[in-house]
DNA sequence: TTTCTATTGATATTATATTGCAATAAGAAT
DNA sequence: ATTCTTATTGCAATATAATATCAATAGAAA
């Protein structure tokens, strides 16, 4: 756990708190750059990993592309644009028992889940998926 | 789509058949180099994709991880270890319309999904986790 | 046998993330 | 206010996973 609240710190927090579209470290990087011209990109990394322990914020490991970082922290499921890579929030009811439909784990202890979605959001619908930022994977 | 059942091709289709555990691209090799000294780790990396893309193996893009390929093609969830990172299937019903659940989808088209648990193995638990052969990222 | 081209394998590159370490800066102690 | 202490930063190097480039090769077809 960190000790002290450096003005990097800080920034990095307040750019995950504005930036509402999980941003990847390289995107919270490019915010708070701006800021503070500075500031190195393995702070950015670093920090936010340190604001995910501390629980102010949450890192969401999605398959096949940067780490997210969600200024929620709350347990909620997400689906990823595989056109441009895009990540919302899906607004779904969350299943903490979801482990209790299983019939065989092969003796493994459950801890958590995750539930991911993939389609093509609204952007890349309307641009008939022409010219997403990012091909899928 | 490729053209040729190559002798490569043959070997790292029969070892992903014969590694059932979810192996990754390295572990592919490592096991196919033992037959074919002189293989290219890019050509398994390549194989195992067209392999996919043919729908005779399937690609498993668990989150944290490198990607792990499945020789069953069937939708199923999976349980990652987040002590050693093994990946096992668990034996769970499959949810075709787990999108139905969703309130607000934003917009977004869905097309699948993709659930993945995380806990400790029975041999983690065993060691008391003290020796995994990789800590979670 | 010769031609044609899919495929391979060596190398380089990219993307993402982490580690080691000297320099810095922010509190605490004096 | 000055010094001390150490958490933190930022640079550079490294690690890991995956992909791109391209000349050489192998294998089917003519």
């Amino acid at each position: 756990m960190y000790q002290r609240n450096t003005i990097q710190r800080t920034i990095i927090l307040q750019a995950v708190k504005r930036l509402q579209n999980h941003p990847t470290a390289d995107e919270v990087y490019a915010e708070v750059v701006k800021e503070h011209p500075s500031i190195s990109r393995t702070t950015v990394y670093r920090n936010l990993q340190q604001l995910d322990e501390a629980g102010f914020i949450s890192i969401r490991k999605i398959p096949g592309c940067a780490d997210r970082y969600d200024h929620i922290c709350a347990n909620h499921y997400h689906v990823r644009c595989i056109n441009c890579g895009r990540v919302a929030d899906v607004d779904m009811e969350y299943i903490p028992d979801m482990q209790s439909r299983i019939k065989d784990g092969h003796g493994f202890v459950f801890i958590k889940h995750d539930l991911i979605f993939q389609g093509i959001c609204l952007e890349c619908q309307k641009q008939g998926s022409k010219e997403g930022k990012e091909e899928s994977k």
